[in-house]
Order: structure tokens, then sequence, then C-alpha cells
RNA sequence: GGGCGCGUAGCUCAGCGGGAGAGCACCACCUUGACACGGUGGGGGUCACAGGUUCAAUCCCUGUCGCGCCCA
């Protein structure tokens, strides 16, 4: 007997410990089914299950759910990425707790430590995946950092190193102080800053009242300024190119350069260049051959090694020892003290508050600096080629198409990718330097000493590169290195290509755009064919969920107030194309209710006798309710189906919803009740419980990959089969009913009759404790015989206290209203105000007679009865004909009120 | 500045060339033997605005306004 109520706390963590037992999530390679797969886009290890999580995840399940119960071989790939920063961040936060500093204690002892906190804290988010209901395929679980994966990355980067792809330069990268080492573009984030526009006079060589200003955000970069830059066509400014300035503070003789890059609208028109600090500036610096002096060092510092020698004195501008004083300076308090120094000497002209966007790191949150250094990079427009072109030609395609716009846009303008990152935690770079800088590239330091040793000798001694690989760079595998890539295993070859992958838009660079280029590159077919993208979840409001707003909402929280299928199924309802998806609570412990009305429509069947069985089929249902039922059921399964083959959650959700609670439960448990009562007809009532029974069983199958534990719950309850075996359940297909026409035709008439007659009823304000006769005027013996074979229904739910034709006229005093041929009579006498029923019926005729002259307006229209298709004319002729007899009929019950 | 998307009932959103829809909220009535997380009925919209194409435009095209996001 199920409970009055639905407890999913109760039910939740026995179902998925029995399907993860089972084995219902493992996909099966050796059967021969064809293989669906999705590879989770692997979460970071440090994270935990935030509401983007539930979103992207229940997604992800309930089509693997559909594609499993469908015969396929699915396939979802679970695991996480080592997530450099974040985890070195982790673990070093906890090692200064202690007080220790990761440096003092050396890189290998800092390690173990990483692996023993991902040992003991890196299980969170998996574990949380699992209350998500999350039905991934755990024994196959995968780590950036495991063994066969760091074989794949090294694979991969000595194959590109050897092609070409990979490559040592010295660029200028973004540079985060905090963390010290190189971010890439995409972990870069702008925040809009209120500071200050310097302008600073630096004058003219040889010229002794001549100056050019110069307008900047960063005055202590000045120190490493190589040139001033003017638009060449500068009205003013123009003249003074070719000459030459002599940088405050410095005493450095810089050249005046002629460059577009300055704007003659903003600032001065002037701008000062610093090639090794400012992206911009590089670029000037490489077309005018400028020196790329650096003045500060990794951790933001003010560092003179490399103007040490330019250093000159010059009277009331320029002091060496001022200069040096800086050395070791932070940038901030070097700034402060340049600006004073400049105000002091009379070279400040003047300081503008200005509002401008600065870089900075989107973990470490401090401003980004540019900065000179050798990194490794690869060669990503080269890779991106094939990425583009699979995009182009169908081999990969977004759903909806209009991201690929975007991911166009940004790989046809890729910049070279910054691979290598100073840090500890991550896959060291596989390169090895002899003394003499000599670098080898190897898959093992073995191999790397066999090359050294065949060019430079046998006592070679080489030392490995310090630097780690991108995360990113690993994740870019995960398609193929979780099969066992480079192996030759069976799993590559039956689970790649993958066939979607679900992500966000925010992660079309990262996922999508890297694995599709490794995965072409190296495997030569895309990593998956559709590239599912959703959006973003956002409060109710629409706003994006931060910390800072303090409008987070914890998707285990909502699991446990509501219960994860609500939480699911609200996510699917509400996951419509291109949309962002606007969450709340309210929006849960609504869907909640879905999830209840279903229990409450379970157990109305159970207390009925309704029972699994296997046997029915549809095509022996003899009665017009249950054809109805079963043909309405063979239009969702139709509809379910193609709704998620078009990725259409919401008309799933909603095809659904209508279905079990419009149809199912409003209709044709109602009108089943009677044939389910002890007097009914054994024969029919038998065939009602049957037909229920198959009914329930299909709803729970269509229901099952949003909501998969009341489904399997209930499933189990009424012994549709053991637990834990709904998932396993093939996922229904549409069927023929016989007589459905006649079936839908005739269910359709009774419920349009109940329906009118409770539209009269409630606006004449007549209470449900008083029971009237419902007549039928006018109707022809198929209506008054269609009726009769729902008395019992009518009386119940149109409160009839009985069902006829009208004989005789009608009485005075009663209610009308025009069904089809038919005019039911209500008599009412003395229970309704007449005057209100008139303006009522006046009111439907105005409305009908509103209906007649559209259409004959546009029947009138010879252009219209010409040119639109015959159908549409048809149909109009049709609405024309109906409306008239629909007024006549109204007429006629105005006219018999009097 | 460039690109993408969105403006439809109070709210959240479907619909997208031929009769304006759903859910929630609202109002009225109902403790009917599955369910008050319920039942029944109802009110509520010049489909942002202006042009154009068409026999016909919420739907297609152009422009304007407003909002959001991405890139510079």
């Amino acid at each position: 007997m199920l409970n009055k109520s639905f407890t999913p706390a109760e039910i939740e963590p026995r179902l998925y410990a029995g399907w993860e037992q089972s084995g219902a999530f493992a996909a099966r390679p050796d059967s021969n089914a064809a293989p669906f797969t999705i590879m989770i886009p692997p979460p970071n290890v440090t994270g935990s299950l935030h509401i983007g999580h539930a979103l992207t995840m229940t997604v992800q399940d309930t089509l693997i759910r559909w594609r499993r119960m469908q015969g396929r071989d699915a396939l979802w790939q679970p695991g996480t990425d080592h997530a450099g920063i974040a985890t070195q961040m982790v673990v070093e936060r906890l090692l200064a707790a202690e007080g220790i500093d990761r440096r003092a204690m050396g890189r290998d002892k800092f390690l173990e430590r990483v692996w023993q906190w991902k040992a003991e804290s890196g299980g969170t988010i998996t574990r949380q995946l699992r209350r998500l209901g999350a039905s991934l395929d755990w024994p196959r679980e995968r780590f950036t950092m495991d063994d066969g994966l760091s074989d794949a990355v090294r694979e991969v980067f000595v194959t590109l190193h050897s092609q070409g792809l990979i490559y040592q330069d010295k660029r200028l990268v973004n540079w985060d102080p905090k963390f010290q080492t190189a971010i890439s573009d995409l972990e870069v984030e702008s925040r809009e800053i209120k500071g200050s526009l310097w302008y600073i006079r630096y004058p003219v060589d040889g010229a002794p009242d001549e100056f050019i200003t110069v307008a900047t955000t960063r005055p202590e970069t000045m120190l490493g300024d190589t040139a001033v830059a003017v638009h060449p066509e500068h009205p003013t400014l123009a003249a003074l190119i070719g000459k030459f300035v002599i940088l405050p503070l410095t005493g450095r003789r810089i050249p005046i350069v002629a460059d577009t890059y300055a704007d003659p609208e903003k600032g001065t028109g002037a701008v000062k260049i610093t090639p090794a600090h400012d992206f911009n500036d590089f670029e000037v610096g490489r077309r005018h051959s400028l020196a790329t002096p650096s003045v500060l060092d990794r951790e933001g510092r003010v560092t003179l090694a490399e103007i040490a020698l330019d250093l000159a004195a010059v009277e009331g501008l320029a002091d060496p020892a001022f200069v040096q004083s800086l050395s070791g300076m932070d940038r901030f308090e070097a700034r402060k003290a340049i600006v004073a120094r400049l105000e002091e000497t009379g070279w400040l002209e003047k300081i503008e508050p200005h509002t401008h966007q600065v870089p900075h790191g989107d973990r470490s949150g401090v401003p980004i600096e540019p900065l000179l250094t050798v990194q490794w990079y690869a060669n990503a427009a080269e890779l991106a080629k094939p990425a583009i072109a699979a995009v182009e030609t169908g081999a990969a395609r977004f759903v909806p198409q209009q991201w690929e716009n975007t991911f166009f846009a940004w790989m046809r303008d890729i910049q070279p990718w910054c691979i290598s990152r100073q840090l500890w935690w991550g896959h060291r770079i596989p390169a090895w330097y002899s003394p003499g800088g000599q670098v080898f590239v190897a898959r093992s330091e073995a191999e790397a000493y066999t090359a050294a040793r065949a060019k430079l000798g046998p006592d070679v001694v080489l030392t490995q590169d310090e630097d780690v690989l991108d995360t990113w760079f690993s994740s870019a595998l995960w398609p193929f290195s979780t099969l066992g890539w480079p192996n030759s295993t069976a799993d590559v070859a039956r689970y790649y290509p993958g066939d979607v992958l679900v992500t966000g838009f925010d992660i079309i660079f990262f996922w999508v755009a890297r694995m599709m280029m490794m995965g072409l590159h190296f495997m030569g077919e895309v990593p998956f064919r559709t590239i599912y993208i959703h959006g973003l979840v956002r409060d109710e409001r629409g706003q994006k969920m931060s910390k800072s707003k303090g409008n987070v909402m914890d998707p285990l929280d909502l699991i446990e107030r509501f219960g994860t299928d609500a939480l699911r199924f609200t996510i699917v309802a509400l996951t419509g194309p291109g949309r962002d998806v606007k969450l709340g609570a309210a929006r849960v412990e609504n869907y909640r209710s879905f999830v209840t009305k279903l229990w409450n429509a379970a157990r109305f069947c159970e207390m009925n006798a309704v029972a699994a069985n296997v046997s029915f089929d549809p095509a022996q249902a003899t009665l017009p309710l249950t054809r109805w039922i079963l043909a309405a059921t063979a239009d969702v399964i139709r509809d379910a189906t193609a709704a998620l083959d078009a990725y259409r959650f919401d008309e799933y959700a909603a095809a659904l919803y209508r279905f079990t609670w419009n149809q199912f439960c409003d209709w044709f448990l109602e009108l089943a009740k009677p044939a389910l009562s002890a007097t009914a007809n054994p024969a029919e009532a038998e065939e009602v419980r049957r037909t229920a029974g198959f009914v329930l069983g299909q709803m729970l199958r269509l229901l099952h990959p949003a909501m998969p534990f009341i489904t399997e719950e209930l499933w189990a309850s009424f012994g549709y089969g053991p637990e834990g075996s709904l998932i396993g359940t093939a996922w229904p297909t549409p069927f023929a009913v016989p007589g459905d026409a006649e079936a839908r035709a005739e269910l359709d008439w009774v419920v349009r009759l109940i329906g009118e007659v409770r539209t009269v009823r409630a606006e004449m304000n007549v209470p449900p404790s008083v029971l009237a006769p419902v007549l039928l005027k006018d109707a022809t013996p198929e209506s008054l015989a269609r009726g009769g074979r729902w008395m019992e229904a009518i009386g119940r739910m149109a409160r009839a206290s009985s069902f006829g034709p009208l004989e005789g006229d009608v009485v005075k005093g009663s209610a009308q209203a025009v069904l089809d041929e038919a005019t039911i009579v209500l008599p009412l006498a003395g229970l309704i105000d007449l005057a209100a029923e008139a303006v009522r019926l006046r009111r439907e005729r105005d409305k009908a007679a509103k209906e007649i002259e559209a259409a004959e307006k546009k029947l009138a229209n010879a252009d219209f009865v010409a040119r639109a298709k015959p159908e549409v004319v048809e149909e109009m002729h049709e609405r024309l004909e109906s409306g008239r007899r629909e007024v006549a009929r109204l007429e006629a019950a105005l006219s018999r009120i009097g």
C-alpha cells in the first residue's frame, strides 16, 4: 500500500544505491546495441555541486536515461579535472593554516600533500552528483591526473612538438602576480575600475621649452617607456615625429614615433609606449623595433636590472638615486612614489578621474600584469582549422545552431595558446634541458637521456622543465583519453566519437573548442556530433547568481526541501532552447505539486485494484473510454519522443504534464470511476483496470528520464518489475488503437457537455449541492445515446440529477447552452437570475456573431477566395456555417427566456 | 564600437503566416470516498513601437526604442 504522501528522502538513497550496485548505469561494451556516449565535461575536483551543475547534469542524465531505455548502449563517462590553480590554492591555504609555505616544503612533499587532499576531499562533487540521481558509469570514473590520462598528455605534447605545433616563444603573457603564473586570456576578466588618468610632460630633446604631454593610467610603467607614439596625421603633434624626448625620472632619450595606434581623439593624442608591460604597446614596439625592457618582476615589484645602464642624471628631471630607491617596491606603491615625485618636480600636468576596464585574474582577483616571458605555446590557429571545417560541414552541429557563430568568431581569430603554467600541481612538461640549454622533448626522462646522450655525449646531465601544463590541455583530451588512448582499445573504437556534449555557452571556448581541436588532430574525427548548449541558471528576477549578491541557490537544499524529482522536473520544464533558466524555490515547489499529483493518481489506481499487466494489448480495447485514453497515450509517446529528439526538454515536460494531469487525472480517472465501482459490469471494469495499468506503466516510463526516483518507486510498487528495473525498461513506442476516431469524438463530446453544464452552473452561481436535470433539446439520437452511456459520470461531474431528451417546451426560468446541434437545458427555475442568464446568453451570441462577421469579411474578399489555399477557404465556410447555427440557437434560447 | 539573443495576460514562458495559449498568481464557489501540494468556473492581452511584403502578419523584412549577454 502506497503511503498517503510521497517522501523523497525515504526512497532516493535506497533506489540510487540499488541502481549503482546492480550495474544499471554501466555501459555494455559487449552488447550488440548501438552506443550512445556522453562525456561529462569534467567538473573541477575542488568543486561542490552548484545550481549550474544541477542544470547541466539533469539535462545529460535525462538524455542518457532516455537513450538507455531506447536500447542504446549508453555510456555516460564520469570524472573530474585536476584544476591546477584552484587545487593548488586550496592546499596552499590548508598549509598556510599550519604555518607552512609550499616552497619550504619542496615540490615532491607538496604534491604528496595534494594527492592526500584529493583522496580525502576530492570526491565531494561525485557524491553530490549521486544525490541528483545522475546515472554515471562510476567504475569508469577518471581523473585528469590518472596515469593513463597523463600518458595521453605526454603523447600529445611530444607529437605536437615533433610536428612543430608546440613550441617555446618569448611573448607577453597575462601574468598573475598573486599566483605567479601565466594564465590564459579566458582566465582573465575585465573589471571596471575607478582610477585616474595622469597627464605627464615629457620634454622634447633639444627644445628647451617644448614638451609633449602623455596621458596614462599606469604611470609606474614609464620606467620602461621606449617611445612616445602620435598619430601620423595628428594636426599639431605630427610635427614632432622623428624628434626625441627625455624621459623624466630615468633620463632616457626615446623617440617620438608615428603610429596609428595613437588615437588623436583620446587623452592628449600622444601615448607613452612600454612594450614589455602592455599588449598594444608590445605591437607598437615590434613595428618600430623598440627595446623591450621589463621594469616589473614576477611579483609585480619594480626591478631595475634591465634599465640600470640607461639611468642618467638630468637636472630637475631625472635622478638615478630616486629610481634606485624604487627597486623592489610593489607596483602600486611605486605608482604613488612616482606620481609624488613628478608632482614635486613639476612634470605632472594634471590628474583626471578615469573609469576604465582593468584585466584581473579570475581566481586571484588581482590585476594581471602583462609580462615578457618564455612560455610553451600551442599553434591554436593551425589546430583550429579542422575544427572550424567540422562545424561548417555539419560533422559537428550546435543546438541551438546560432551558437556556431560564437564558436566561429572565436576560432577564426584564435591566438597562440599559452599552455605552460608556473605551478607545481599538474602535468609536468615533458621537456628536459641540457646545461647548455638544449631542449629534449620526450615521453620519459629515459627517452630524453637517450636523445641527449646521442647528441651531447654520455655524461650529460638533464633537468626537467619546472612548469606544468594548463589544465585545459588535459581536459581537451578527455573524450578519448578516458577511453584508454593512446592505447588502441576496444573502448576507443566503440565510444569515440561521442554523441552529445552538453554544456553552457560560457564554456564553448574551453571545452568545445579545445576538445574539437585535439579530437580532430589525434583521432581524425570530431569528439562529439552534437553540441547542446543550454543557458545559465539565474534567480527568479533574472539576475546572475553570485555569492556577493547573496542570491545563490543550493541544489542540495532544494533537493532536501522538495525532492530530487521536483528539482529535476523543474529544470527540464524550464530548459527551452537558447534561454536562461530562471529558477527559484517557488518554481520547484510548484512542480513538486506535479510529483504529488502523480503519486496520488497512482494511489487511486492502487486503491481500485489497478495492477501491472504485461499482456495488455491496446488493439483489444473495446470501450470508447479505454480507446480514447490509449489513443491519447500514443499521442504523448509520439510528442515526448519527438521533443527529446529535438532537444526540446520544455516540450517533453509540458507534453507529459498535460497528459498526466489534464487527460489521465482530470478526465480518464474521473470518467473511469463509475466503471470501477462495485456495481459496474465486471467485463468493463476489467478492461478499464487493465487499461489504467497499461497507461500508468507507459507514463512511468515516459517520465522516468526526468523524474527517476518516484517513477522507479511506483514501478516496483505496482509490480511492473523488480525494484530498480524501470531504468532498464524499454522506452514506449506509439501503437494503433482500433476505432480511435469514434472514441475521440465521443469523449470529446462528453467533455464538452460536462464543461458547458459546469460553466453555466458556475456563472449562474448554482451551488454544487443543488442537483438539476440535464436535458437536451433538438439532439440527434446519436447524441442522446452518447449521453446515455455516460449518465453516471455526467451525474457526478455535471451535478446532474438526470439526463435525457427535453420533453415538451423549455420550462420558463431554465438555463441554456448550445452544444453542436443540441441545446442543453437546465431547469433551474427560481434558482437563477434570468436577467443574468440573458446577459450571459447575449455575450455568447455576440461572440459567435463576431466569428461570423470575420468569416463573412474574408469570404467577401475576392483575393482571399482566389489566392488562399483551398482548405483555408473551405475552413472559413465551415466556420461561417457553424457560427450561424450557433447564433440561431442562442437567439432561440434568448427568446425562450422572454 | 562589433556580434548574438530577447521584448506575447500581474509573473515565468510556449506559439511563429490564416480562429491569441499554458503554468503560476488573482477572483468566486466547493472539506464530492486519490490528491486543499486538491476540484470547478471566471476575469485579464491595440502579441514594444513605426513602416514594408502578402489575399492575410504576433509570426517574414526594414527601422526605432528598451533589456540582457559575449567580444573589443
